[in-house]
Formats: structure tokens, sequence, C-alpha cells
DNA sequence: AATTCGGGGTG
DNA sequence: CACCCAGAATT
């Protein structure tokens, strides 16, 4: 029994090692040839790899890029970060989505500045540390920045190592994302762990996705799922709750010079220190009483309040149902108060606003013309 | 182990 | 409409 169990490691031992390389060969050949010549992918500094790693996460390639340009063009290296005010960062994310990721990575590039005198340590547990960074992008970092042969395991490596090694495991759970970090460390090679991290993203974005194209996949021959014909089951992903409806009512209100009541958001919670048109959960079945009430409280009292717009939005959690009301108050102020102040259009375009809120904005500005 | 965090593209 | 994307932090 012990004999036959042992037997049967060495065989799979040397299966493992055979194809270890050879996956590892073709894949980086593969990505020598195809892989995406992309922005971040220019230099490997430990500054430009870290902001794509975290713009990238939970977010296409597409919609990175352009966010990328813009971020480095205005906080050009850690210092300049560090030393920028949150909120001009909330704004280069603005519509980026994930908001907490923008004011991490502040914080983080803060304390490595102070903690490591802005260099990438060498050990997991300390990149770890980092505010904002997590396996994943520690893998990442490691891989890309030091050469480690370091697993970064992302949507795309879960579902390309799933089928690779045909692990019908639920791929959401922690002993799912297990396995596949074992066999990514089996299959990484170490001299070139960051190419190879990317190339099985590259992978995963253009062959193996959703959908798999296997006529088209460089590790066709190696990958058991497809010799056993069950890639299009896997990954296994336990489903995901559907956002849930909220009723919210908003008001927008406008004083004699053209300027509209706002505040910011809360410091936690979702928009988190983004700023907004005053918004309140719409609980009872008279949002324009409850509205009414949330300006006295701020002081500002409002001649007319008259239904507007209605707008949905859908996060990944949630839906709002907003109802928008329309009205006009007497107050001003110069003042840039977070907890209400009286912003022009112009000065709000140059604030953070999640999309519903800039929705709205544009709708004013269309409305002023 | 589950939830909470955006926003948009895709089949 | 369902699914999911170079995930992390919090509960």
């Amino acid at each position: 029994m012990r004999k036959a169990n042992q037997l049967k490691k060495q065989q799979r031992t040397a299966v493992k090692s055979s194809q270890r390389s050879i996956i590892a060969d073709k894949l980086l050949a593969w990505y020598d040839a195809c892989g995406r010549e992309l922005s971040w992918r220019q230099d490997t500094t430990l500054y430009k790899v870290w902001v794509s790693e975290i713009m990238l996460q939970q977010t296409r390639v597409e919609a990175v890029e352009p966010y990328y340009r813009r971020f480095l063009d205005r906080f050009p290296d850690m210092r300049t970060l560090a030393d920028a005010p949150e909120e001009d960062v909330l704004h280069a994310w603005q519509g980026l989505g994930y908001y907490s990721r923008a004011r991490n990575l502040q914080t983080g590039v803060r304390e490595a500045l102070e903690r490591y005198d802005g260099v990438l340590p060498q050990t997991r547990q300390e990149v770890e540390s980092l505010s904002g960074v997590g396996s994943y992008t520690a893998g990442a970092l490691l891989s890309i920045v030091h050469g480690q042969p370091e697993p970064a395991v992302d949507g795309n490596v879960l579902r390309v190592f799933s089928r690779l090694f045909c692990l019908k495991q639920l791929i959401t759970s922690s002993i799912g994302k297990q396995a596949v970090t074992a066999k990514v460390r089996e299959v990484i090679p170490s001299d070139r762990p960051g190419d190879f991290n990317q190339a099985v993203m590259d992978l995963g974005s253009s062959v193996c996705g959703r959908v798999p194209r296997c006529s088209l996949c460089p590790l066709a021959d190696e990958c058991i799922a497809y010799k056993e014909g069950c890639q299009s089951e896997l990954p296994r992903k336990a489903k995901k709750a559907e956002p849930r409806p909220v009723k919210m009512a908003v008001g927008i209100v406008k004083n004699q010079c053209q300027q509209f009541f706002v505040r910011k958001r809360p410091k936690s919670g979702l928009l988190a220190g983004m700023w907004e048109f005053p918004t309140i959960e719409a609980v009872d079945s008279d949002p324009e009483t409850a509205l009414r009430s949330l300006f006295a409280k701020s002081g500002q009292t409002v001649a007319s309040l008259t239904q507007w717009r209605n707008l949905q939005h859908v996060f990944s959690h949630r839906t709002w149902d907003l109802q928008i009301y329309q009205g006009s108050g007497t107050g001003y102020n110069n003042e840039r108060r977070e907890d209400g102040c009286w912003m022009t259009l112009d000065e709000l375009a140059a604030v953070p606003l999640g999309k519903p809120h800039q929705t709205m904005a544009n709708w004013l500005a269309e409305a002023a013309l």
C-alpha cells in the first residue's frame, strides 16, 4: 500500500516535472509572439507596475489604458502621489470604480517610502503588508519587479489552471485557490517568472476565456480538461448574489448664483470620499419631506422641490433606484465644507463624483445650454 | 467563509 | 439578461 502510493507519487511528480518545462516553454514562446504590448510593460519599475496592478484589479485592460497614462502623467513618481491631496487621487480615479483602491494605493506608497525607502521589499509578507496589496498583487510585484518565481493568482490564472489540470473544486473557495496556487508554483519558471505570470493572463484574456478557443491554444496538448472535453465546465464558481434594489432620493438645489448644494460622502462605505448631491435612502413613501428635512439640517431652506427625473444605477451588490428632485435655495458660501457647500458646475467637474452624480451633473450642464 | 466595495463589456 | 473582469479589506 505504502509502496504503491510512493510509486504513484513518483509517477505524478515525474509527469509534472516533464510538463513543467513544456508548459512554461510553450507559454513563453506564445507570449513572445502573441503577447500584447501594454503601456505598463515598457519598464518594470516598482511604481509603474504597482499603479497598473492596482488599476487592473477587477478591471479590464481596455478600461485601464487611458486612466493609467493620465495617472502617471499627473502623479509621475511615488513622492508626488504621496504628497498629493486624496481628492486629487480620487478625481484621477473617477469612473474606474472601487475607489478604495485609489486611497489604499496612496497609503501603500506612503508606507513604502517610509518603511522601505521606496524600494520593494524581498519577502511576500512584507509586500502584502502594504496597504491595498494582497496575495495577487504581491505575487505580481515580486515576479515582475524582482524576478521572483512567485504566483500571481488572479481570475485568469484560476480559469487557465483549473482547465490545464482539470481542478474541479469550487475555484472561489480558499482550497480551490490553494490548489491553483500550488500548481502555479510547480510550473512557474525561475528565469522569466514575471513574463510567465503575464503570459497566463494574456492567454486567459484572449484564448482561454469564458468561452475557450482551444483550437488557438498553445497549451491544448497539455490541457487535461481539453483532453477530457470538460473545459467549458471549468472553472466551477459559486453564484453571486443579485444586487439588492434600494430606493434613493436626491435633491438638486440651485441658488441664484448658479451654484448647487453638494456634500462629501463619508470616509468609508460606498463611494467613500466622493462628492454628491444630497442623497438619502427613501425608506418611507415621502421622499420629498425627507429631503426637505435633510436640507434643513444643513441650514438650507428650499423654496420649491419638485420631482425631476428618475435614474437607475447598478453596482455589483446593489441597485440604486433614484428619484431626483430639483429645487431652488437661497443659501450661498465660498467655503468648501465637506458636510455641505455650494459649487458651480465647473467646480463640481474638478471634484470626484460617482457615476450617478456625474450623470446628473451632465444633465444639468445640458439643461444650462 | 461571506460581504462589501464600481463600472462596463460580452455572448 | 447573466456573467465576469490582472482582488483587497472588512466582518
